[in-house]
DNA sequence: AATATTTTTTAGGACTACCTAAATTATATG
DNA sequence: CATATAATTTAGGTAGTCCTAAAAAATATT
C-alpha cells in the first residue's frame, strides 16, 4: 500500500515501457527501450533485471519485457503527475503548450501523494492535459476518448481537434502559428495524391501535409 | 551565463553550508556539515573537494570551508526555490505550514529559471515564506528584517510574531494549537526564573517555556 | 539449411555519492 | 609542554547507473 518509492531512473524506464506497450503488439524490446530512455541497450539489460527483481515487469532473456500490474500502476502514477504538472504550468503559470514537457519531466518525479491530490483539486480535477492526453485518476484509471487521427477522416466530415500524437516543440509551434488548438473546428475538404489534406480551419481554407494530418487527433463533432 | 547545473546532492551541500555560515563565526567545519546533510564526515571531505574544484567554495584541509561568490549565488537560488514552493504549497494548495518543508526539499531541485520566475509572479512576488523567512529575489538579494527572538524582548513591550527559528513540525503544531501564527500580537508580561515567559497572546494570558520563547521571531509593533 | 545481419547479453570498467576503519592533525587538559 | 581526546582525512569498498567491446542468440537472406 502506498509506499513504493522508485528512483528517478527507474520511473523513467517504467514510463517508457508503458508507452511502448501501447505502440507495439507483444513484448517491448531492449532496443526500443534504449531508444526511448536514451541509453545503450546494454544498460537497458541491466535495468530491466533490476525492475524484474522488483516485480515491476516480466523479463525473458532475448524475448523482451512487459509490465506487471504493479509496474503499470507505477507508470500511471508517474504519467498522472506529468500531465497534472503540465496542466498546472499552462493553466496557472501561463506557459505555452510547447514549453511544458521538459519541466514536467522533472516535476513528475516528486514523491508526495498529498501533493498530487491537492494539485489535482487545485486544477479542478482536469481530465485532459494541454496536449489532449487523458490524466489518470488517483486510482490510475484512464478514460479514453474515441479520438481519430485527422488523416483517417473522410471528405466533408467536420471534426474538432482534441489532441496531438507527438507533442514536439516544432510541431506545437507550427500549430500555434496557424491558430490550430485543442477545440479548433476542422472540416475536411479533400485529400491529395501526396497524403496532404485540404481543410477548412477556423472557416478558412488551409492545407496540411501528410505528416501534420497524421499527428493531429480529432473527434467527430 | 545562467547555465550552472548542480546535482541534487551538490545543491544540498551548498545550501547546508550557506545556512551554517550564518550560524558560526569563521569557516564551516566538516562535522557541522555532516550533521546538517546527514552523511559521515568522510563523505563530506569527499564532497567539499568536488565543490572546491567547481569554485563553489574554498576548502583548506583541516580548516573548514566557506562559500565563494559563486557558491553563495547557487545557495540563494536553491533557497529562493525552496521558499517559493513552500509559499505555493500553503497559499495555493492549502497545506499547513508544518507540512510543506519535506515536499519543498524535493521541489527546490527542479531546474528551470522560467518556472521559478513565473511561480514568483503567480504568488504575487511574496517577500516571506510561510515560516517568516525572507525569499531571495531573482538576483539573490535578501531583504532582512530586524526581527528579534522573543526571549530578548523586555517586559511590557508589545510585538508581533514574524517567524520561527527552527521550523520543526512539532514546534509548528504546538503554535497552531495555541493560535500563535505569523502576525499574532504578543505582549510580554514578565519573565520567570526558569526562562519561561508570561505573555498576553490574542489578549489572553499565556506562558511559554524558554525553549519556545527562544524559537519565536518577533518585531516591535 | 547455411550464412549474414541484427539484436541482445555478458564482461569489464567508469563515475557519483556513500560507508567503515585506520591514520593523521588539531585542540584541550593536566 | 606532553598527552589525551576530538576532528578530519585517507584508504579501500559498495551500490546504482551508465559505457564499450566482445560473445551469444535470434532473425533474415540466399
Ligand atoms: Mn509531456
Ligand atoms: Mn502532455
Ligand atoms: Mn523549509
Ligand atoms: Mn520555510
Amino acid at each position: 500500500m502506498g509506499g513504493l518509492i522508485l528512483s528517478l531512473v527507474e520511473e523513467n524506464y517504467i514510463k517508457a515501457i508503458y508507452h511502448l506497450e501501447n505502440e507495439v503488439k507483444g513484448d517491448v524490446s531492449t532496443n526500443a527501450i534504449s531508444d526511448e530512455v536514451k541509453t545503450k541497450p546494454s544498460s537497458v539489460t541491466d535495468m530491466v533485471q533490476v525492475l524484474a527483481e522488483k516485480d515491476l515487469l516480466i523479463y525473458k532473456k532475448y524475448k523482451g519485457v512487459h509490465l506487471t500490474k504493479k509496474g503499470k500502476s507505477a507508470a500511471m502514477k508517474v504519467i498522472r503527475k506529468h500531465r497534472l504538472w503540465e496542466t498546472f504550468l499552462v493553466e496557472k503559470l501561463n506557459f505555452q503548450w510547447d514549453e511544458v514537457h521538459d519541466i514536467a519531466e522533472q516535476l513528475e518525479h516528486i514523491h508526495s501523494d498529498a501533493l498530487v491530490d491537492r494539485l489535482d483539486d487545485f486544477l479542478g480535477n482536469p481530465e485532459y492535459d494541454p496536449h489532449g492526453d487523458p490524466i489518470p485518476d488517483a486510482e490510475g484509471n484512464l478514460k479514453s476518448r474515441n479520438k481519430k487521427v485527422l488523416s483517417h477522416i473522410p471528405e466533408n466530415e467536420v471534426v474538432i481537434c482534441v489532441g496531438v500524437k507527438e507533442s514536439g516543440s516544432d510541431f506545437l509551434r507550427y500549430l500555434d502559428k496557424r491558430n490550430i488548438n485543442i477545440g479548433t473546428e476542422i472540416k475536411v475538404l479533400g485529400k491529395e495524391f501526396d497524403g496532404s489534406m485540404d481543410l477548412l480551419v477556423n472557416s478558412k481554407p488551409f492545407s496540411v501535409s501528410e505528416q501534420v494530418a497524421g499527428n493531429l487527433y480529432v473527434q467527430p463533432i
